[in-house]
DNA sequence: TATAATTATGCAACATTGTTGCGTTTATAA
DNA sequence: TTATAAACGCAACAATGTTGCATAATTATA
């Protein structure tokens, strides 16, 4: 029974991916809190968020692991979780895709 | 006007792509060329494989880079490039899933 | 065949990204 | 206010990928 503890840090760091309009890789975002704390607590942070299912983890197209804002969890109903990421070529960034329902040939054993 | 050439090494990393059923990424290959070259050597050769489309590759659900044999590519007409593979979630492996045309709604300025 | 040109390699050193251990600080419940 | 568990900073490490440069190997050509 952890208890779940609201620091300045993890809030800057939720602010920060929250109003970003696209999905933020750990490097991008350490540059944005401007040294309230340490690398490695970014690290923390982002796994903490990403377990309390309030952001969640996407990588892009280079292999570069991004967060982003988890906004259907507000409704306490935890679907949506797997939906498409649009990831720009050539910047890289990723943004949210409205749900499609895609039929896949998955391979057999699995 | 580079001239390609075709070194043991070359030879031997592509080999290993190409019999492996699922992707595999540049610690694998590594450790499969059985030291027959230095590891920035194998960097180097999945570059060149990449840019003469003999392989391509491929970010799985981790955000490991994986390299995968580029068949269609025999044919000397480079389709099917953009083809989905399935990653498994547990074992992480890649595989090519046979092409599915799909239609997404990309957002709007792209 | 000998020589020049250029491709490919090895090695060392570095960069980036992510992880772990441990002692200290801070937030929260009582 | 105090005890306790969570969060933090720092240092050190690990994994993965990159760069520079001297050397080796291959191909072209004289």
């Amino acid at each position: 029974m952890a208890i779940i503890r609201n620091t300045i840090a993890k809030k800057a760091v939720f602010e920060i991916i929250q109003s970003n309009s696209t999905a933020m890789s750990q490097t991008e975002i350490f540059a944005k809190v401007n040294n309230i704390c340490d690398r490695v607590t970014v690290y923390r942070i982002l796994e903490r968020l990403v377990k309390e299912v309030k952001i969640h983890k996407i990588v892009n197209i280079n292999g570069v692991i991004n967060y982003a804002p988890c906004n259907s969890c507000e409704h306490e109903q935890h679907v949506h979780h797997d939906h498409l990421h649009f990831s720009c070529t050539t910047c890289k960034k990723l943004t949210c895709i409205s749900d499609n329902h895609i039929e896949l040939n998955i391979p057999s054993n699995y």
